[in-house]
DNA sequence: AAACGGCGTTTGTGATCACAGACTGTGGCC
DNA sequence: GGCCACAGTCTGTGATCACAAACGCCGTTT
C-alpha cells in the first residue's frame, strides 16, 4: 500500500505533535517542493477536512506561513500561494546571492570529508531527479543539498532567513521549472564541492553565487 | 484624560482592522521598542483581556510573531520574549551588517534632498532621546531613521528580513542599552547622511556597517 | 535545611458556533 | 449581446467551551 500524501489520521512520530504543527509542516513542504501552483486558492475548511483537523489549527499554521511570506492572504482574508512579479523574483535571487555565499563561507572551516561525501551523494540524487524530469524531486533534493551544507555554518538565524526565501519562491520556481529544465545545476554543485575540498573560500562564494543566481535569473530573462 | 497605552476599545483608524491585526501591531511595537524584558512571560488570556479581545486573535498574533522570531514559545507552549545568547546576538549583528549596507546602496540613487532633510530631522530626534536617556525612544527613533532610508531601496523582501532581525533583537537591545548609553550613534548617522549627500556608495556602505556593528558589538564585549 | 510529593490553579489546545462580508452564478434589463 | 442586480453559498473572523498538561505553591519527609 502506497503512503497517502495527506493522512487524515496522524501517523508515526507526528502523532504526538500538536495539530497546528503538523498542518504547518505539511503545508510548508508542499510549498517548498513546488506542489502548489502560484495563485492557487486555499481554504481553512478545505485544508481542515483534508488533514483531519478543525479550522483552528489550520488558521494558526496559515498565519505562520503568511508571516514567512510562504502564503499570501488578500485584504478580504482569502488565502493563496503567492504570485511573484519578476522584480520580486530578482530581489529574492539577490538576497540568496547575499546570504548563501556567507553561509557557505562559514560552513567551510567546519566541513570535514564525511560531510562532503554526503553532499556528493545528495548531488547524485539531484542528477537522478533531473534525468527523470521530476521537478518537485529536483527542487527538494537541490534544497537538501544546500541546507545540509549551510547547517554546518552554525548560523541558525541566517539559515532561517534563507529558508524563508526558498519558501517564498517555492510555487513560482515550480511553475517556471516546469517549462525549462536545468542541467548545469549539478555542474555548479560540483564546483561547490571542489572548492569545499580545496578549502578555497573565494571560489566557494563564487560557485554558490553562480548556482543561486543562474537558477533564478535565467528563468526571468 | 491621558490616552491609555493599551485601549480596550479600538480607537481611530484601527477600528476597522481585524482584531488579530491590532493585537499583532500592538505586540510588535512593544517588542520592537524594547518595552518587553527578555524572558518576560506572556499569556494568551492576559493579553486578551488587556487588549479587549478573546484568546483566538491573540493566538494568531502570537503565532505570527513567533514565526518572525519576535517571540519564543517553549515546548509546552509557554510564550515569552526571547532571551538571546551572545553568539546569537553576534549573528544578528552580522546579518544586519550584510543586509543593511545593501539596502542603503540601493536607496542611494533614489535618495533626493527632501529625503535627506527628513533623515536629518529624524537624527535630531535620536539625539534628543539620547540626552533625555529615553531608551525606548532612542531605539524607536533610531529604527525609524534606518527604516525611512531603506524604504527607498524598493526592496520589500530585504526590508522585511531586516525588520525581522530588529524584532528578534528588540528585547535584548533594550536590556543592554539600559546599562550603557550610546552617543556615537548620531555621529555614525551623520556619516551616513554625508555619504548620501555625496553620492558615495562605498562610504555609505561603510558608514551603515559601522553604525550597525558598533551598536551591537560593543554591548557584548 | 533541602529535596520530594501532591494538589489546586493556570495555561495552551482544539472543536464548535454565530456572524458578516465577499464571491459566484443566474436571471432580468437596457 | 452585454451589463447590472440579486440571491445563495462560501469563507474568514472571533467568542466560547471542554480538556489535558504544566506550573507553582505548600506541606511533609529525610
Amino acid at each position: 500500500m502506497t503512503p497517502s500524501p495527506a493522512p487524515a489520521q496522524p501517523t508515526g512520530a507526528d502523532a504526538q505533535l500538536p495539530a497546528h504543527e503538523r498542518v504547518y509542516r505539511q503545508l510548508r513542504n508542499r510549498i517548498l517542493w513546488g506542489l502548489l501552483m502560484p495563485g492557487a486558492p486555499l481554504t481553512l475548511r478545505g485544508l481542515g477536512t483534508e488533514l483531519g483537523v478543525s479550522m483552528t489549527p489550520v488558521r494558526e499554521a496559515v498565519r505562520r506561513l503568511a508571516a514567512e511570506g510562504a502564503l499570501s492572504v488578500s485584504a478580504s482574508g482569502r488565502i493563496s500561494a503567492p504570485e511573484l512579479s519578476d522584480e520580486r523574483l530578482e530581489e529574492l535571487a539577490s538576497i540568496r546571492a547575499l546570504l548563501e555565499p556567507e553561509l557557505g563561507a562559514r560552513a567551510l572551516p567546519r566541513a570535514h570529508l564525511a560531510l562532503i561525501d554526503r553532499l556528493d551523494i545528495m548531488n547524485h540524487r539531484v542528477d537522478e531527479a533531473i534525468v527523470k524530469t521530476d521537478v518537485p524531486g529536483y527542487i527538494r533534493t537541490n534544497l537538501e543539498f544546500h541546507r545540509t551544507l549551510y547547517l554546518r555554518a552554525q548560523a541558525p538565524a541566517m539559515l532561517a532567513l534563507t529558508e524563508s526565501i526558498w519558501l517564498q519562491a517555492g510555487p513560482t520556481m515550480r511553475a517556471l521549472y516546469a517549462r525549462r529544465q536545468r542541467s548545469e545545476a549539478t555542474a555548479n554543485h560540483r564546483k561547490i564541492l571542489a572548492a569545499l575540498r580545496a578549502g578555497d573560500e573565494p571560489g566557494l562564494r563564487l560557485a554558490i553565487r553562480a548556482d543561486v543566481t543562474q537558477g533564478l535569473r535565467m528563468l526571468i530573462g
